[in-house]
DNA sequence: GAAAGTATCTCGCTGAGCGAGAGAATAATG
DNA sequence: CATTATTCTCTCGCTCAGCGAGATACTTTC
């Protein structure tokens, strides 16, 4: 069951789940309310406070791609929806942090939760050899693409 | 060189993978005038013209999840660029045929171009059996994402 | 050939995100 | 220390992508 492969066939295979993925995340956020940016907002700020670090406005626009005037509307949305909370840092007053309501980890549950469990069980299928050289060659074709929007 | 891998680093990877080609898309996208819905657009129509496949307003507007004053839009801004031609459909005078221009594959080869030619060349230092590998593997994700978005 | 169905477009509107710049706090310089 | 420069966030006014509702033109059905 093994076969020679077209280097361009894994290209729109790539290419296909980024486009499913997008689906999904999208379709998710309308269901919920949400704008697609809005999901990608409370992803960073989920991972980010999973990794203990601060999130301040101006950190999350960074990430997004948005200017301050789209932030501070984003940051306004994701308030309004009681899916974060906004408070001035002590140390830095012109900081503002952004603290992630417990909504926020059950809606990210909710995103994450049914298609993680899809995921990992369809990883069962694979040999641990065969996950070793799928990370390999995601973190290859990451890092080319990374690589890619630098120039 | 070869590790155990857990799951949620694989799961992790696919979603930093897809965030790194959201945004190398969004940013060709702005670097040409463009918003990120008309280049998935353009990718739908290339996809579709190289099938030989017609493309009417209608299935384009279902693809991209728009409206039909929204796929309007989308045509026209298409349009007015010189990226697409419209065209009344002969048999069925209710269609139109979104037919694709010149200058679109050349847009379409400077956004691929590049970018395919790393990919493909760091494909080479994969073995062809892990390149099968890598092509079940990642079929099996998109799969199971597809079916996630069913339900 | 009237009625129902299909494909596209028009109109008016909402709201995400932009550019410019104001305000408040901190850091650097004389 | 006072002043100037810098940093972070927010406000204001605006543009335009996309939505809902419905008009229009063409085709199929009965």
């Amino acid at each position: 069951m093994s076969e020679v492969v077209e280097p361009m066939r894994l290209v729109h295979l790539l290419r296909g789940l980024t486009v499913e993925l997008d689906l999904f995340g999208a379709e998710f956020a309308t269901r919920n309310g949400l704008h697609p940016t809005d999901l990608r907002a409370l992803i960073h700020l989920l991972d980010a406070a999973r990794a203990g670090e601060v999130v301040t406005p101006g950190r999350l626009g960074e990430a997004l791609r948005l200017n301050s005037a789209g932030t501070t509307g984003l940051v306004d949305r994701l308030e309004r929806l009681g899916l974060i909370r906004r408070e001035r840092d002590p140390q830095d007053r012109r900081r503002v942090r952004l603290l992630v309501e417990e909504r926020a980890m059950e809606l990210g549950e909710g995103f994450f939760g049914g298609l993680i469990g899809d995921l990992v069980a369809a990883m069962g299928q694979f040999e641990p050899g065969e996950l070793d050289t799928a990370r390999r060659f995601l973190t290859a074709m990451t890092g080319v693409v990374a690589a890619a929007r630098e120039t």
